[in-house]
DNA sequence: TTGTATGCGTTATCAC
DNA sequence: GTGATAACGCATACAA
């Protein structure tokens, strides 16, 4: 640290060269010497010089990294991963598998309150190719703010897209009807009870729809949904509502569904015996359950790719209309609808 | 796209100030009346102007930014993360967070193929302010020939350490002691089986000889140890060696122990009931299976956040001696051992 | 408090 | 095939 940096200069002035021929053999460029090509290589290696990134990205313009900005809503203290930290974790690693294959490195960065996402976004944007903003990490001030680069939301809400931001969601609707499918078709279920997300939600509203269809296109009665935001507390909390039992209960994520099974355990109610219940989501926790959870999975690591993809196209053509990419969800038949173990 | 990406001259010239000041109202520098911080500010604001990180990154000599490079060693084609992608994303989500509180983001690259691990790091680290070296993603050549920038090397060998490389592993020693003194003094087993590692893994050779002196310090016959190489098939085919039946057997990994279970189950042999099993790594199924299994777990997130802790402290001074930071391992103790589950 | 001018390390455009 | 040189966009030392 004490000597200086070596530089193109230094490799140059070593290898006899210039330095527009050390960039050339550094960038294995067309034509070039071999014997040249070697000396350079050399004078690299003993030098053990490595190039500056920034220097490089300000001539070429661009700098081979795509960002990443979330939303941390994990427990620190918590070495165990919550729900949100895995699915964040299937799409970091999803992108960075996409990004690979194409020459670029995934730069992720978050942070904890919502109001500072716009800061990190354009903190992250000022270093990156492009950037995909996930879930509550992209506000619209956000998305306004960066569109001057590709930008793909995930999972998220984006009013403004008659720009040029592209979005990838899942396809919330085609799970909820397959679930809802499976408890009628199966199950021979008729009698629905539904357990309701915050309404400002994209998720829990789309679900909410696709199982009012659903159930409305099967010749069903349509229940009044139980309040209830996405939390086991008030999964839990849902129980007392439910009488007369219906035959089965779709909630609007995995984690009202666990708590209501665990309220309805308490009461003596089985499941799937007494009634069926089912989730949304797919949180690992819901595997290891007795009875394993009936669900929806969402494919995490193709949403990752998927962006990256979406970023890359954008990247060779700016002037694409904006994609709304909807991944498919799969069902997860297990244990709480009925089906055996 | 087709209009001029606004600079910093485009902004003072719209703000009616130099370049100077608007560099300094974007680094919340110190000096500068309030009326032309707004101006520039609103400036910034109308031109949509984003800082180019390069250019940022050219003049300050650093990039706010930490690297990870790893091995991508999971299966691409699984939506489910296996075991090492889930250390991995733990080290991730612990650098994150350290990172994040000193004003750093991450980059992360991975490869498959260890042979590509060099040109990887040296791709992040020409973008970053320093890196860190994810077990075998550490070659020696890497190592050496980064070390111009600071360098953590996690959970690898790092032969070279006369020089300003740091590392963090954890604690496999007093992780094994812990294991062995459980499984003697709780309850009192004195026939002891050992199914290794490959010999070229630093974690196994570690592991064996905590062993090894752990078993010697209790006065106990050290068995030989059978041999595997961290799947769970050879765990699997380590149970017919498994004659007389020890009263417990210790697996170098989580992984190898589950393949005994499994090879015991066939035979009808019960655990713990016949014979004890124990593993290392804490792998998420372990902790879902009938016994669950008794191991010792590895604080991922605090791996990542010290490798930040080390990088960090290391670009304040380089001239630090070499650390060799080793984080201490926790017992899981569950049904495996005999333990109640 | 603000402006001017220089240099950061690399790539790309010309020449040769 | 190779070399000189001009940007690239920003931060900072030095002036004012």
């Amino acid at each position: 640290m004490t000597d200086k940096i070596p530089t193109v200069h230094d490799v140059a002035r070593r290898a006899g060269v210039s330095t527009a021929t050390v960039s050339r053999a550094l960038s294995n460029s067309d034509k070039l010497h071999p014997v040249t090509l070697e000396r350079v290589l050399r004078a690299v290696e003993e030098l053990g010089y490595l190039p500056n990134g920034a220097a490089r990205g300000l001539t070429s313009r661009r700098t081979r990294v795509l960002a990443l900005c979330f939303l941390d809503l994990g427990d620190p203290e918590s070495d165990a991963g919550d729900d949100a930290m895995l699915y964040i974790d299937g799409v970091v690693r999803g992108m960075e598998r996409a990004a690979r294959e194409r020459g670029y490195a995934i730069l992720i960065g978050a942070v904890q309150d919502p109001d500072a996402a716009l800061d990190l976004a354009v903190s992250l944007a000022s270093r990156s190719d492009g950037i995909v903003l996930l879930g509550q990490a992209a506000p619209n001030s956000a998305i306004q703010r960066l569109k001057r680069l590709p930008v793909v939301v995930v999972a998220g809400r984006c009013d403004d897209d008659h720009g040029r931001v592209d979005q990838v969601r899942v396809d919330n609707a085609g799970g909820m009807t397959a679930l809802v499918d499976h408890l009628v078709s199966v199950h021979g279920h008729t009698r629905l009870g539904y357990l309701g997300g915050p309404a400002d939600s994209p998720d829990a509203t789309e679900r909410w729809e696709a199982f009012r269809r659903t159930v409305t296109g099967l010749g069903l009665p349509v229940p009044a949904p139980l309040p209830g935001d996405f939390t086991q507390h008030t999964g839990h909390a849902a129980a007392p509502a439910l009488s007369p039992l219906p035959d089965a209960v779709v909630c609007a994520n995995d984690q009202m569904a666990i708590g209501l099974m665990t309220a309805l355990a308490e009461r003596g109610i089985r499941v799937p015996a007494d009634v069926a219940v089912v989730g949304f989501d797919d949180i690992d926790l819901g595997r290891h359950l007795r009875p394993a959870l009936t669900t929806v999975r969402q494919p995490m690591q193709p949403i990752g790719a998927a962006a990256v993809t979406l970023l890359e196209r954008r990247l060779r053509s700016a002037q694409l209309p904006p994609t709304d990419l909807r991944l498919p969800t799969t069902l997860q038949v297990r244990g709480s609808c009925g089906c055996p173990a």
